[in-house]
DNA sequence: GTCTATATTGTGATAGAC
DNA sequence: GTCTATCACAATATAGAC
């Protein structure tokens, strides 16, 4: 708390964020440790002073972008009628906003090490909540919507492809509570 | 036709198949045309006239990986008792067989215009077929096995994380001609 | 169709002065 | 904590001889 440590913090926060305006603005070859040195007008080298390497400024990104999805997620499921589609909505949302950044998140294995404590069973705590603690049933609704967010940010669906409708399939039959008869039901 | 052709064509074929040896056992990274030059036995300036460029050589491999998992899928659901959790069996362990394949495969756009005509399609059938022609469904339910496929290609979900019982609960929900109603049939 | 040689470009990171 | 200078490395791709 003494006065270098202060200053340090707010450096750091300051590269942090020039770090997610690259990264989305550009994607991961955007940033670069030249480019952001440029954006928060220092030298390269002197990033170095702040962060280990490269990896740490990640690492501080993809601890920012959890806290912000989580706040997402926690807004999104009070009251719903539907809570999965609700849930469904807010995350492509999130991820179509910030498709660079959740491809950080998803695209290989947490550094749970180094990330703040209790950050990801934050973030989890929603999805798991509609399925009155069911794990499995919520990694399945999970997948679901990452399978739909990441086939998206890639461009990898068929142009012709009605996503809204795919959508809606998938939470319905996974929806909890509901019973998915889709001969009944289909796209009411 | 000619003998000309003829000997390109075996080159080509030889280059592919050193480039997928590469790329399943070393990831993107090793994928050099440098090493790749060595494998075959030339230089890497010779590859140059047998594909244009290196993105060429990345689309014969994504159109032989498309046809090996179309087999497989074909093979699959064949009498089925439950044929979207059969097809999800094999998904997942060509997935996991080929790990940066499935990635390449995914990851971005499919590089339509350059692929074999049908080739998609033919791919893509069989969990059409499963649906009955629900397109919608079988997206949802694509959607699900890619997300499944590719969080655990990815190492991203819980070492704790139960997939045999996610996998199983959301074949379950999204299954067809199969009424889901979670509060009887949980894990059955 | 293969070769040698090389252009061109870019990266992350470190040493050491101030 | 920031600077200048630079290391060490690796990539795709092309020119032109044979």
């Amino acid at each position: 708390m003494e006065r270098r440590t202060l200053l340090t913090t707010e450096r750091r926060a300051q590269i942090v964020s020039a770090a997610l305006d690259l990264f989305e603005a550009g994607g991961p070859d955007a940033l670069t440790m030249r480019a952001l040195a440029d954006r928060v007008g220092i030298r390269a080298a002197s990033l170095y002073r702040h962060f280990a390497d490269k990896h740490a400024v990640e690492v501080a990104m993809i601890a920012a972008a959890f806290a912000d999805q989580a706040v997402a997620a926690e807004a999104a499921i009070v009251g719903a009628d539907r809570p999965l589609a609700a849930m469904g909505r807010v995350y492509r949302e999130w991820a179509i906003a910030h498709p660079h950044l959740y491809r950080l998140m998803t695209d290989r294995p947490l550094p749970r090490a180094d990330l703040p404590e209790g950050l990801e069973a934050r973030a989890a705590a929603p999805i798991i909540g509609i399925f009155g603690g069911d794990v499995d049933r919520a990694r399945a609704a999970w997948a679901f919507a990452h399978g739909m967010a990441s086939l998206e940010l890639a461009g990898r669906f068929p142009e012709a492809a009605d996503l809204d409708a795919a959508w809606a399939a998938g939470s319905a039959a996974l929806e909890p509570t509901h019973v998915a008869n889709h001969s009944t039901e289909n796209r009411a």
